[in-house]
DNA sequence: GAAGCCCACATTTTT
DNA sequence: TGTGGGCTTC
């Protein structure tokens, strides 16, 4: 134990060794978070606390997979498994699942994504013959989304005359209504959208005493990642499960709230104190992550911010550079310049391309250095965008597994009854749509009785439901049996999609069989792993409960290659490099012009900025440009007033003629930051090298390599029979390792293995994949 | 039912 | 500019 407590400084020791009643710890940025909430944990379980009492929530599953990782090193495999550690999403959709006839739900319940949420909330408002220029889905489901996230229930929202008035002047009267009919349809397609995981948490502990009483009781310590990211929908969740024991523990940074927009409320971590009395408060304040330049430089931004916790983050790390402020003619220049200077970090710096990040406020600017990374040949990789599971032949495929777990999920039936065509026509759809509404069923019970239910269609059409019916049918029984790997093969095959998908040669065709090639790789993976770990019995059900709360985020991404990263500042939260470019700091970009009109907004965006400044450890760079092409149309633009916001002593601008104040400028400074400008360039400039490594061009889309094709057998290889204690092995996922027991139960025989980097696991042998070095 | 055309539109997005 | 949705046409 002593052990673990070295490893800490005097204020994160003492947040790790406080554990009897609710402390809050605000961690600036680089002071090392993650580290006291693993530590914390590993000293709760030293201290003889099982961990199946201790609940931590986190905002990403790469965040809480991570930190299972850094536990599992600290106090081992097993005990890290048995933690209730996840997300919001997935430790309540988990707990939803069990407890689900309680709310009126079954445990197969469906999760429609924000796209298969928009897209029925559009049909609603076409179905209600309502003008969908003033009923925009995106703002509806935005409105809704609002409303769930505060525990306001179609009901609630319908009898809040403050809401109702609200919606009545902004011309809106109908949202009411569109809300509860929303709501509806989801509860007949036994499906939630993600703000539902919350919300109907919430409606559990409340309706259900003895359910709270018994979360209450097996959670005598909750930990909290990233408090300041949380709505009132998990405040409360929190609050309910930790106000019997006050045991709590929530970590965050006020001053790196940057979620708003998604109902993050920076007032639960402002006033955490309140919510929990007698409330201890630790800072961790040094920074291990930058200069002291880059932390006194983002300290003086934040300064200008009015609300905020106190703190006073300070860096013992080597003063460095100060940051680079450097203006651009335009957006294609200030792309010039950040590749040349890439080009002389790594030949002249020695960094590595994987060390470098260009942050910006919008993804729609990430063109323009993609275009100028190319053709330097500098390797890159662009984070966010559409994400694997977005894609539209991923979601169809998907919606077979929704809709054969599921029959009742809306969305996926709709997306699967004409994919792949055959026939069934939107009138079609629509006429099923009608009874259903009519008869309060889902599409599903319509298609199974079209004459119970009245449904009006030709003979034609008619046998072309009985046959899509027959098919699904056929799957559904099928899925009683087999894992989730088979069916998902059975699916591609039976429906014909494979065979579509390898006919097309055209580059977007093969990439979509790329696609769907990698999408059965993921549900191989996911039975092969689990059948590892001997868990024998793994269905589509389970694939689908998993994979609905994935995101791009959470895919392999092939490992750290050697690639510039390129993100939404939003997106870098959380990650560090060495040089970072922070681009576009204009005015009406960053701060975007969406947010200038309240304080609130305005301070979140400072936040925004303070974050990219905070992701850098050695060096950074600050560009504008003067003119800019957004929208189709090129602009002058002038530099963020956030670039005020730094003390100067910070910074070393290069071009000093800029007037803050003065917008247009006088012609002579124009002409002299050009001037500048130019030397500016010409000093990054880097001469091409013929000899430049990494010639080929990073492919910007997700394509990750299709894998040889993995035959799973079910009778042990040559390798397992052989197996004995002592051998070492080397394991296609998990490494180098040695054998430490064999052990025979039923017809299984497991291997127990202590990997050199994962750590100890028991394997399968009829499953496992391995070979015996010696 | 599918392709093609036109039009409106355009932050950020952990789940 | 470039994308996604909806409408029209064959």
């Amino acid at each position: 134990m002593d052990n673990l407590l070295n490893e800490l400084n005097k204020s994160q020791r003492d947040a790790v060794e406080f554990c009897d009643g609710p402390s809050l710890i605000i961690a600036g940025a680089g002071s090392g978070k993650t580290r006291v909430l693993t530590h914390k944990i590993a000293y709760l379980l030293e201290q003889g606390l099982p961990p199946y009492y201790i609940l931590a929530l986190t905002f990403t599953n790469k965040a809480s997979r991570e930190m299972k990782e850094r536990i599992a090193e600290l106090v081992g495999e097993k005990k890290a498994r048995q933690l209730w550690m996840g997300t919001f999403h997935s430790i309540f959709s988990r707990i939803l699942r069990m407890e689900a006839e309680k709310i009126g739900f079954t445990s197969n319940f469906t999760i429609f994504d924000s796209s298969d949420s928009a897209n029925l909330i559009r049909l609603i408002i076409r179905e209600m013959e309502l003008d969908d220029k003033i009923y925009k889905a995106n703002g509806v489901q935005n409105q809704i989304s609002r409303a769930k996230n505060g525990l306001i229930t179609p009901k609630m929202y319908a009898n809040n005359r403050e809401i109702m008035e609200y919606d009545r002047i902004s011309k809106r009267p109908m949202l009411a209504e569109i809300y509860k009919k929303y709501q509806s349809r989801l509860r007949t397609s036994n499906s939630m959208d993600f703000d539902d995981l919350l919300m109907y948490t919430n409606i559990l502990l409340r309706d259900n005493p003895e359910v709270l009483e018994n979360y209450r009781n097996r959670f005598q310590y909750i930990l909290v990642d990233e408090y300041q990211d949380t709505n009132y929908a998990q405040h409360l969740i929190v609050k309910q499960l930790g106000e019997a024991h006050n045991r709590v523990c929530v970590v965050g940074d006020d001053a790196q709230s940057i979620y708003s927009f998604r109902g993050a409320n920076i007032d639960n971590i402002l006033n955490f104190k309140n919510t929990f009395p007698n409330t201890q408060t630790f800072k961790l304040e040094q920074n291990y992550r930058s200069t002291q330049n880059i932390v006194n430089a983002a300290n003086s931004l934040i300064k200008k911010n009015k609300e905020q916790i106190f703190k006073n983050v300070f860096s013992e790390n080597e003063v460095g550079d100060k940051i680079e402020v450097v203006s651009a003619f335009s957006d294609f220049e200030e792309a010039l310049i950040v590749s040349n200077q890439i080009s002389r970090l790594r030949f002249d710096d020695h960094l590595s391309y994987s060390d470098i990040a260009i942050l910006y406020r919008t993804n729609a600017q990430s063109r323009v250095f993609e275009e100028s990374l190319r053709k330097k040949n500098i390797p890159y990789r662009i984070y966010g965008g559409l994400s694997f599971y977005q894609r539209k032949e991923i979601k169809d495929i998907i919606a077979y597994f929704r809709l054969i777990v599921n029959p009742g999920d809306e969305d996926a039936f709709r997306r699967v009854i004409n994919y792949p065509a055959r026939g069934i026509g939107n009138v079609t759809v629509a006429r099923i749509t009608e009874c259903a509404i009519l008869h309060n069923v889902s599409l599903w019970h319509v298609l199974s009785a079209p004459l119970e239910y009245g449904l009006q269609v030709n003979s034609g059409i008619s046998k072309k439901l009985s046959s899509f019916l027959e098919l699904m049918t056929e799957f559904v029984v099928k899925d009683e049996t087999l894992n989730a790997f088979e069916i998902a093969q059975d699916i591609l095959t039976k429906t014909g999609i494979m065979k579509e998908a390898y006919k097309d040669l055209t580059p977007e065709g093969m990439s979509r069989a790329q696609n769907i090639q990698e999408l059965v790789n993921a549900v191989q993976e996911f039975v092969s792993i689990r059948q590892e770990e001997g868990i024998e019995d793994i269905r589509l059900v389970d694939f689908l409960a998993e994979s609905s709360l994935l995101t791009d985020q959470d895919m392999n991404n092939d490992g750290d290659q050697e690639k510039v990263s390129l993100m939404t500042v939003h997106s870098a939260k959380g990650l560090e490099f060495k040089h970072v470019f922070v681009v576009g700091v204009e005015e009406d970009l960053f701060p975007s012009s969406m947010s200038q009109n309240e304080i609130r907004g305005l301070e979140e965006e400072r936040r925004l900025f303070y974050v990219a400044i905070t992701r850098a450890e050695k060096s950074c760079t600050i560009t504008y440009a003067r003119s800019r092409f957004r929208n189709g149309t090129t602009n002058s633009t002038r530099p963020s007033r956030f670039l005020n916001d730094i003390d100067s002593k910070y910074l070393s601008m290069k071009d000093n003629s800029i007037s803050f104040e003065n917008n247009q400028g006088s012609s002579d400074g124009f002409w002299e930051s050009m001037r500048q400008r130019r030397e500016q360039a010409s000093k990054f400039a880097t001469p091409q090298r013929s000899n430049t490594p990494n010639r080929e061009p990073s492919v910007n889309a997700k394509k990750i390599p299709v894998r040889n094709e993995i035959t799973t057998s079910l009778s042990m290889s040559q390798e397992a029979t052989m197996l004995t204690e002592g051998n070492v092995i080397e394991h296609e996922r998990f490494g180098r390792g040695i054998v430490t027991s064999i052990e025979q139960s039923g017809g299984n025989k497991r291997a127990f293995v202590e990997f050199e980097s994962a750590g100890s696991k028991q394997l399968l042998l009829k499953y496992a994949k391995f070979k015996i070095v010696k």
